[in-house]
DNA sequence: CGCGATTTGTGCACGTCTTCACAAGCGCCT
DNA sequence: AGGCGCTTGTGAAGACGTGCACAAATCGCG
């Protein structure tokens, strides 16, 4: 019964993991349904519908199956997915089973935000150093970890094993700086910076890029702004629930 | 032939010049070609062919053409694209002709750092007000704007006209401060805060979560590693693309 | 004035993502 | 045991996004 092999998790294995080859669109929700995994199961929920869940996350229920069911997931036909069999199963695929080492280059004013941040910590990752260019930086401690000289990132990387790498420069300096985490061997990067980086295949870079985020929300300001000619619909008024659960699922978020 | 009235310039408007129904995808590239062109207006480029400004936003030029002449815009046969006029074309249509008041919840860590980003001034938008809850950074002082109680924003709201909200608070007072924002008439959200918000038709959320992308990365990692293991499959493999496309999801090599 | 070099704009085919709708499976109750 | 209500997993259809390949348009030059 609660014997259901789940296909990879550190227990048992047939042989390769086998990870399946997900969409890229499952890849970027499954984090969602880990958080919101996280949040009910601190409520007490042992079990939870695609209904529920999808609530929870903000998304369509059937798509939330179908992105389930991709990782070869155990849902009971009539009761819905155990939560603690859920949440092993998804930090499985997403990697999260070994605490992950993280690298941050640029510690400036978005830099010190993020190495005081204890979201990383809370969802599978560890700041493993702290790197800046400006020696008058060098030796200021945060949270615990002494920022170091750029210069030392191959010293750094050999003694941490370093997973991802997190530039916060200037964007004038980031093309340079993921050159050398790429030097190095990392082979993920997130970058805070305005700027497209150019990195070998192999290499994955995502980007946050705040201004992009606001023109994008300032476009359909915009769009809205010129069909104020239109009848509104009748609007239903604000659903405010506890911090946590989000039942309605009607709502605009715009995805990826 | 020049018979072609770009939407409405600056220059003047007829009325509202009947945004064209862009695909959410075209939108969220906008902004990215958006910068590439004031980065080549800056080394003085006046004109720019797709394939240069696909280069420099890190995308393929026949997407970008596509883009581009979806919303109406001109390029020269032979020549490419105004970058001057293609600037004004693209601010148009995100609405950035006027600058946009931004209104920033929860001063703390994160808060902080954005309070303190130049990069809203340089991109169209102006933080109007800071706000929080806690009475004990009520009044401080931030790059010349003073925080003021989160219970302001009724005033504040009536003062300026505030076009996006941004939220930096905890999670669990994202939905409450949320609900005040839709509640003065903000109608554009960005929430930085780990939760999914619930929002009346009308109003648009986008949310920035910094673990979610970490974990995305994780899960190529994890897959990478797994692919290590394997022994090269049948060799064809990456036998050196020029150029060509290896991405995945974001983007990856880029040549220039 | 016409020609060739260049680059845009787009038709088309293909792949990915979303959503609906429903059969199959499960547990509970009688 | 059998039936009933609930929920998963998935086939199919359609919407959406991508990239190729090429005709149409424009410029510069002889
Ligand atoms: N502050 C924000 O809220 C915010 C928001 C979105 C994006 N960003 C972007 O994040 C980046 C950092 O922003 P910031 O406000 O922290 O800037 P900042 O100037 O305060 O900090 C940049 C830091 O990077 C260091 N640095 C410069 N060159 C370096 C190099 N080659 N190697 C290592 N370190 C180097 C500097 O010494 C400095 O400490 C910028 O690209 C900015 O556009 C910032
Ligand atoms: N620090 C980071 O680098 C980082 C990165 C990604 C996401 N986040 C998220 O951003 C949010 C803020 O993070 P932080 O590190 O700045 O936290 P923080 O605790 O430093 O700051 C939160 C601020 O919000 C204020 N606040 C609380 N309730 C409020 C309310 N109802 N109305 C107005 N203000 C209120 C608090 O007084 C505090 O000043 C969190 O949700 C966090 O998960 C932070």
């Amino acid at each position: 019964m609660s014997q259901h092999r789940h296909p990879g998790a550190p227990g048992r294995a047939g042989a390769v993991p086998a990870l399946p080859d997900l969409p890229e669109a499952t890849v970027a929700r499954l984090p969602e349904y880990l958080r919101a995994l996280h949040n009910l199961a601190e409520v007490g929920h042992e079990t939870v519908s695609s209904e529920g869940l999808a609530g929870a996350a903000g998304v369509n229920s059937a798509k939330l199956r179908k992105d389930l069911s991709q990782l070869g997931s155990y849902g009971t036909r009539g009761v819905g997915y155990d939560v603690a069999l859920l949440i092993e199963q998804i930090e499985y695929v997403l990697g999260l089973t070994q605490r992950r080492a993280v690298a941050l280059v640029g510690v400036g004013n978005l830099g010190h935000a993020l190495a005081g941040y204890d979201g990383f910590a809370s969802r599978g990752f560890r700041i493993a150093a702290l790197l800046d260019a400006d020696r008058s930086r060098v030796g200021e401690v945060i949270n615990g970890l002494v920022v170091r000289h750029v210069d030392e990132l191959p010293r750094v990387a050999a003694e941490e094993s370093i997973a991802i790498g997190v530039i916060a420069t200037p964007a004038a300096a980031a093309q340079a700086v993921a050159d050398q985490l790429v030097t190095v061997g990392v082979t993920s990067i997130l970058n805070f910076a305005p700027c497209v980086l150019s990195v070998p295949e192999g290499v994955d870079v995502r980007k946050v890029d705040l201004a992009i985020e606001l023109q994008i929300l300032s476009f359909h300001e915009h769009r809205k702004a010129s069909l104020t000619a239109l009848p509104a619909t009748g609007g239903s008024g604000l659903t405010a629930l506890p911090g946590g659960l989000a039942a309605t699922d009607t709502q605009e978020a715009i995805g990826t």
